[in-house]
RNA sequence: GGGUGGUUAGCUCAGUUGGUGGAGCAUCGGCCUUACAAGCCGGGGGCCACAGGUUCAAGUCCUGUACCACCCACCA
C-alpha cells in the first residue's frame, strides 16, 4: 500500500527513461543473435527487413512495417522457435545519387568535376553518416533484428552475388544488350525502368497539323500532343477499317518542316475516334510508335538528345529546348497554314519517380532481362508455395506477371553495382566475367573497357532473401533460414520487388523466397491522403515517438493495421493509446503493491467467482490472440488485448481483488463471506491469481509492446528467477470447461452492479451516498450466487446495505431496475425525484417493450419457427420469457411507485 | 480503358460460418471512491450510400447505380 513498496515504478508512466534501458539491455544481453550452434528448438522462423535506403528517414510506413515485423518476430520466439531477423539497408542508387548531387551543387560542383572514383568515395562518406541514422531509427521502434547480421546492398558479400547472379543469367542468355526505346530521365541522365515512370496529368494541348499528301491532292490532318517530334515521324497511321482514309493508305505524305516523304500505314492500333483518327508516327520518341516501327519496319529517327534538346538531327530546330522548339514549330506550322488548330487538352505525363523530371523516351542501348520465362515460374509458385495475405493481391501480382515486358536493369549513374562486363579495344569481343579480365578470351588483347554503367537498384534487392543470409557461399544461415518464414511489406513494392524477388528466388535457389508475403497497408493522414514531405502532411514518427512512447506507436499501428485497408493516422490516435500505457503502468503498480514476493502457485482448482472468471477471460484472450496473429490479423489481436486489460482486468478484476486484499476491513452488513477462509487465506488466493494473470497478461503484450511490458516484468517479485521476457515461452493453456459456467453467473453479479450505478447516475444520487439495495432474485440459484458475492456488491455499488429475500416488499419511494429475472430495488430514503425516476422507468419499458414486440412477431412467423436454425430459435424463446419476466415486474414496480408518489 | 478497395455514431474505424449493430476520440451528466483526472461511473447519438434480388431472417451473400480512393495501361 505504502509508496515505498513499489519505488522502482514512478506514478505516471515515463517511456523515454525505460525505453532507453530496455534498448540498452536487448544489445547488451544480444538475445535476438540466434546461435547456429544450437538446435533450432521448435523451428527456424525467419524474416528479412525490406531494406530502407541509406538515405532515407524513418517515416511512418516504416515504423508501421518494423512493428509488424517485430511483432511476427517477438510472437515466434514465444512459440519457441529459433527467430532471425536480418537487418539492413539499400544503396538505392539514383535517389542517392541525387541527394549526394544535390549537396554538390551547393558547393558548385558536379559529379563530373569530381570524376567517378571521388564522386564515389563522396557518396561512401555520406553513406557512413546516415546510414547510422536509419539504424538507430530502428533501434528506437524497438525492432529486435540481429544486428550481428546486418548487410548492405553494396557490401562485398552482397555485390558478388550480383556479379554472380548478372553473369549467370548472362551466359543463360537471360540476360542481353540491345537498342531499345527507354525511359530516359533527362535530369538524372538515366534510363527508367518502365515502372519507375510515374504519370501525371498536365494541361498541355492538342495540335492538328496538316500533312500535304504527296501527290497534291490535299492533306492529312493527324492530331499530337507532341508537336516537337514531328521533326522525328517516319510515318503517318490510320485505321485499316477507316472509310475517310480508306484510299489514302500505301500513299505518302510529306513531313512539314522536313520535307521527308512519309509512308502512310494501317494499323489497328489507331483510335479512329481520338482527334483526327490519324497518327503521326515517331518510332524514336514513344512506346507505342517503337512497337509500330518495329512491326512496319519504319525508319528510326532521333531527334531529342540525352539533356532533352533537339540534337543534332533535327535541322534548324537543333540545340533548342523542347519548349522552344515547341513554340517555334507551331509558330512556323501556323505561318505555313499547316496547323489546323490547337485545342486545349490534358494529358498524362511520365516523369522520373526520383526527380520528377518530365521523362523522354529515347532510344539507347541498355541492358535487358528477359523476364518471361522467370515470371511464368514465379506466377506458378503463388498461391501455393508462398501465400500471399491479404489473398486479394493475387489478382494483381498474376496481371503483372502476365504483361511484363523486358527488364531494362542498366542506369547511366555511378552509386551502384558496376555492371560486370567488359570490351575489347581491340577485338570488340564483350566479355561477361565475375572477376576483371586480365586480357580478352578472344584475342588476348588487354585493352578492356568497362562498361559504365550501374545495376538497377532492384536488381540487388531482388536477391536479398539469399544474398543477406551468405549465397553464393552455402552458410549455415541460408541452409536454416531459407526460404524466409515471411515477407512483410506495403503493396507499393510488391512489382519493384516482391514479384523479382520471386522470380530470382525461384532461379537461383530452384525455391521461394518466403512462405508468407503479409501486405500491409499505407499510412495516410487523417484525410487519407498519402503522406509526403511536399505536401507537409507527414507524422513524423520520432516526434511521436519523443512525445508519446515507442509502445504508444506501435500499439496504435498495430490497432489499425486492418487487413487490406490503408490506415488514417492521426496524432490523436497516438495519444489515446498512450493513455492506455498508463493504464497499464498503473495497474502493474497497483498489482506490485500487493505482490511483495512471488506467492503460491495456483491450487488445482481456484476459488471465488472472480478469480475463475479473469483466468477463463485470460484464456479466451489466449486463444483469440493466437489465432488472429496466426492470420495477420493485428488489430484483431490489438484490440483483444485492449479490451481484456482495460475493461476486464482494470475495470473489474483489481476493483474485486481489493476487498480480497484488504479483507480485514470488511464492510459493514456483509450478507456473506466471498471465498470461504479466513481473510488471510482469500489474500494469498487472490495474490497467485493476480500474480498470474499480469505475469501471462505481460508476455501476451509484449510482441506489441515490448518496452513497458519488460520493465514491468523486470519490477515483478522472482524476476531472478525468470528468463528476459522477451525470450519467455507464451504460456500453456488452461482447461476452461469447469471454468465458462462461473464466467456467465459473473456477467450476473456485473448486471446488478451496473444496475444499481445506472440508477445511481440517471436520479443525481452522489457518488458519495451509500445506498440501501433489496434484491428480490429470481430463484434461490442466483440468490444464493448473489448472496456469496454480496461483498463485491456491496463496495462496487457502494451500498450500506443489501437485502436478498424474495418475498421482501420494495419501499414505497424507490427506484428500480430488472436485470435476468432479479428486481433491484433502491431505496431512496428523503430526497425521491419522482419525475426522474419515473421518466427513467419509462424509458425503460420503451426499450423493452420494443425488443419484446419485436421478437413476438419473429417467433410468431411459422416459417422461421420451421426453417430458422434451432439453437437461435431456442434463444429468442428464452429471450421473449425474459423479456416478459422483465416487463411484468417492472410495470408492478412503476405502479407502485406511482402509488407511493400519488401520496 | 482494365482492375481493386471503400461508403456503418459528429470524427477515425472494427464487425470471421447470415440471427434486429461495436470501439476509440468527441459530446452530455456525476465524481479527486485509498493503481491511474493520461482516471472512475453513467447517458445520448446509427432507416449500416442508394435500388433491386436470394432467404424465415441481410451491415453481412448476389446484381445494378452513385460517389470517393488507389493500382495497372498510357488514345497520339
Amino acid at each position: 500500500m505504502s509508496d515505498e513498496r513499489n519505488a522502482g515504478l514512478p506514478k505516471g508512466y515515463e517511456p523515454e527513461q525505460v525505453e532507453a534501458r530496455r534498448r540498452a539491455a536487448w544489445e547488451a544481453a544480444n538475445i535476438f543473435t540466434p546461435n547456429l550452434q544450437e538446435d533450432a528448438g521448435n523451428g527456424a522462423f525467419s524474416i528479412v527487413i525490406p531494406p530502407p535506403n541509406v538515405t532515407g528517414n524513418l517515416h511512418m510506413g516504416h515504423a508501421l512495417n518494423l512493428t509488424l515485423q517485430d511483432i511476427i518476430c517477438r510472437r515466434q520466439r514465444q512459440l519457441g522457435k529459433q527467430v532471425l531477423w536480418v537487418p539492413g539497408e539499400d544503396h538505392a542508387g539514383i535517389a542517392t545519387q541525387n541527394v549526394v548531387e544535390r549537396r554538390l551543387k551547393e558547393e558548385g560542383l558536379t559529379r563530373r568535376d569530381l570524376g567517378r572514383e571521388a564522386f564515389i568515395e563522396r557518396v561512401w562518406k555520406w553513406k557512413g553518416e546516415y546510414g547510422d541514422n536509419i539504424r538507430r531509427q530502428i533501434k528506437a521502434m524497438g525492432a529486435s533484428v540481429d544486428w550481428s547480421r546486418e548487410r548492405f546492398t553494396l557490401d562485398e558479400g552482397l555485390s558478388r552475388a550480383v556479379r554472380r547472379v548478372f553473369v549467370q543469367l548472362y551466359n543463360e542468355g537471360l540476360i542481353y544488350k540491345g537498342l531499345y526505346i527507354v525511359n530516359w530521365c533527362c535530369r538524372c541522365h538515366t534510363a527508367l525502368a518502365d515502372d519507375e515512370v510515374d504519370y501525371t496529368a498536365r494541361k498541355t494541348g492538342l495540335w492538328l497539323i496538316r500533312y500535304p499528301l504527296e501527290d497534291g491532292s490535299g492533306f492529312l490532318t493527324v492530331a499530337t500532343t507532341r508537336p516537337e517530334t514531328m521533326l522525328g515521324d517516319t510515318a503517318l497511321a490510320v485505321h485499316p477499317d477507316d472509310e475517310r482514309y480508306k484510299a489514302l493508305i500505301g500513299k505518302k505524305a510529306r513531313l512539314p518542316l522536313v520535307n521527308r516523304l512519309l509512308p502512310i500505314i494501317a494499323d489497328p492500333y489507331v483510335d479512329r475516334e481520338f482527334g483526327t483518327g490519324a497518327l503521326k508516327v515517331t518510332p524514336a520518341h514513344d512506346h507505342n510508335d517503337w512497337r509500330l516501327g518495329q512491326k512496319h519496319n519504319l525508319e528510326f529517327i532521333s531527334v531529342i538528345d540525352e539533356d532533352g534538346k533537339i540534337g543534332s538531327q533535327g535541322g534548324v530546330y537543333a540545340g533548342l529546348s523542347l519548349e522552344a522548339a515547341r513554340s517555334r514549330i507551331e509558330a512556323d506550322l501556323a505561318e505555313l497554314g499547316l496547323l489546323e488548330e490547337k485545342r486545349p487538352y490534358e494529358n498524362n505525363v511520365g516523369r522520373c519517380y526520383r526527380c520528377s523530371s518530365v521523362i523522354e523516351p529515347l532510344m539507347s542501348v541498355q541492358w535487358f532481362v528477359a523476364v518471361k520465362s522467370l515470371a511464368a515460374k514465379a506466377r506458378e509458385a503463388m498461391p501455393d508455395q508462398t501465400r500471399i495475405f491479404p489473398s486479394s493481391w493475387l489478382k494483381t501480382y498474376y496481371n503483372w506477371l502476365d504483361n511484363i515486358r523486358d527488364w531494362c536493369i542498366s542506369r547511366q549513374i555511378w552509386w551502384g553495382h558496376r555492371i560486370p562486363a567488359w570490351t575489347c579495344a581491340d577485338c570488340g569481343e564483350l566479355v561477361v566475367r565475375e572477376e576483371s579480365p586480365e586480357a580478352c578470351p578472344k584475342c588476348g588483347g588487354s585493352a578492356l573497357t568497362r562498361d559504365p554503367d550501374v545495376l538497377d537498384t532492384w536488381f540487388s534487392s531482388a536477391l536479398w532473401p539469399f544474398s543477406t543470409l551468405g549465397w553464393p557461399d552455402e552458410t549455415p544461415e541460408l541452409a536454416r533460414f531459407y526460404p524466409t518464414s515471411v515477407l512483410v511489406t506495403g503493396f507499393d513494392i510488391l512489382f519493384f520487388w516482391v514479384a523479382r524477388m520471386m522470380m530470382m528466388g525461384l532461379h537461383f535457389m530452384d525455391e521461394v523466397p518466403f512462405r508468407h508475403c503479409y501486405i500491409h497497408a499505407l499510412v495516410r493522414d487523417a484525410q487519407g491522403k498519402k503522406m509526403s514531405k511536399s505536401t507537409g502532411n507527414v507524422i513524423d514518427p520520432l516526434v511521436m515517438i519523443d512525445k508519446y512512447g515507442t509502445d504508444s506507436l506501435r500499439f496504435t499501428l498495430a490497432a489499425f493495421a486492418a487487413m487490406g485497408r490503408d490506415i488514417r493516422l492521426s496524432e490523436e490516435r497516438i495519444e489515446g493509446y498512450r493513455h492506455f500505457m498508463n493504464k497499464i503502468w498503473n495497474a502493474a503498480r497497483f498489482a506490485l503493491m500487493h505482490l511483495d514476493t512471488v506467492p503460491a502457485p495456483l491450487p488445482e482448482k481456484v476459488t471465488g467467482l472472480h478469480h475463475r472468471w479473469i483466468l477463463y477471460r485470460l484464456e479466451e484472450l489466449k486463444k483469440l490472440q493466437s489465432q488472429a496473429l496466426d492470420e495477420y490479423r493485428f488489430n484483431d489481436a490489438a484490440g483483444a488485448l485492449y479490451k481484456f486489460i482495460w475493461n476486464e482486468f482494470c475495470d473489474w478484476y483489481l476493483e474485486l481483488i481489493k476487498n480480497d486484499m484488504w479483507a480485514d476491513e470488511k464492510p459493514a452488513n456483509a450478507p456473506g463471506e466471498a471465498v470461504s477462509g479466513s481473510p488471510a487465506q482469500s489474500k494469498a488466493l487472490a495474490q497467485s491469481v493476480l500474480y498470474t494473470v499480469l505475469r501471462e497478461s505481460l508476455i501476451l503484450l509484449h510482441p506489441f509492446i515490448p518496452f513497458i511490458s519488460s520493465e514491468i516484468w523486470d519490477a515483478m517479485p522472482g524476476r531472478e528467477q525468470e528468463n528476459d521476457l522477451a525470450l519467455s515461452l507464451f504460456p500453456p493453456r488452461r482447461a476452461v470447461s469447469d471454468l465458462a459456467e462461473d464466467a456467465g453467473n459473473m456477467e450476473t453479479v456485473q448486471g446488478v452492479i451496473s444496475a444499481v450505478r445506472t440508477i445511481r447516475a440517471e436520479l443525481n444520487i452522489s457518488p458519495a451516498l451509500r445506498l440501501s439495495v433489496l434484491i428480490r432474485p429470481v430463484d434461490p440459484k442466483t440468490q444464493a450466487l448473489l448472496e456469496e458475492r454480496g461483498r463485491d456488491i456491496i463496495s462496487l455499488a457502494r451500498l450500506e446495505r443489501l437485502d436478498l429475500d424474495p418475498e421482501a416488499q420494495a419501499p414505497a419511494a424507490s427506484a428500480s431496475a430488472v436485470v435476468q429475472g432479479n428486481e433491484i430495488i433502491v431505496s431512496l430514503k428523503g430526497a425521491v425525484d419522482f419525475a426522474a425516476e419515473n421518466a427513467r422507468l419509462d424509458k425503460e419499458m420503451a426499450k423493452l417493450e420494443k425488443e419484446y414486440t419485436g421478437l413476438v412477431a419473429k417467433l410468431s412467423n411459422p416459417s422461421y419457427l420451421e426453417k430458422g436454425r434451432p439453437e437461435i430459435v431456442e434463444r429468442d424463446k428464452t429471450r421473449r420469457l425474459e423479456l416478459d419476466d422483465a416487463r411484468v415486474k417492472l410495470q408492478a414496480l412503476k405502479e407502485k411507485f406511482a402509488a407511493a408518489g400519488a401520496q
